[in-house]
DNA sequence: CAGTATCCGAGTAGATACTG
DNA sequence: CAGTATCTACTCGGATACTG
């Protein structure tokens, strides 16, 4: 089933929140990232972009300051996937009203 | 997140599989809906149709034959997460193939 | 700062056998 | 047929420590 190279994608405890994160402003740098995800460690924000990037989701791109920085950012492939996130979004928000109520 | 409503109900291996195989012919027994998911385990159809009517996707109906039958169908609530897996599935497609190439 | 390696606990899912 | 119980294997994700 096609649907399930979506949820390849998607699934994950962290790795919408990643999506969105980088998202929102674009260009961001592991650091920030990390931030804005909150909570998340080390090792899976880096195996999580990892993934993404191969699911050329977002671009890695590396800046010759010192230390070293990263910058991540949405492909075009990776927006597209955004609006799949906002329909997502919308549903969790009524299907939390409905079940959890509100 | 509430993004992250949407996707405790959507996750797991087999829970958009039986809601497909529950939505496109509607009122189906276990026995079907197994047949029709393929390479389920008796286990793992049983608890995941459980939190499926936990989550108000699906009615349970037990009806009076010998040995008894047990049907289950969508509610008009899981109906509108139908759209959502279209889209994902519509997604998916495209991502196969930008990625895996077809 | 960005990324990697290791160890460990908890949750997920498969196989199998069983009841009404 | 529908559902439950048990036992086992595997994967996920967290904590920690380390390199360039």
């Amino acid at each position: 089933m096609a649907v399930q190279d979506a949820m390849d994608v998607l699934y994950g405890k962290w790795n919408i929140a990643i999506l969105s994160a980088i998202g929102f402003y674009n260009k961001r740098s592991v650091y920030d990232i990390s931030n804005d995800v909150g909570g998340i460690s080390n090792k899976m924000l880096s195996k999580e972009l990892k993934e993404l990037e191969i699911n050329m989701l977002i671009t890695r791109t590396v800046l010759n300051t010192k230390p070293v920085t990263v910058q991540y950012q949405l492909t075009e492939h990776g927006n597209t996937l955004r609006t799949i996130i906002d329909n997502l979004t919308d549903w969790g928000k009524e299907h939390r009203v409905k079940i959890i109520g509100k």
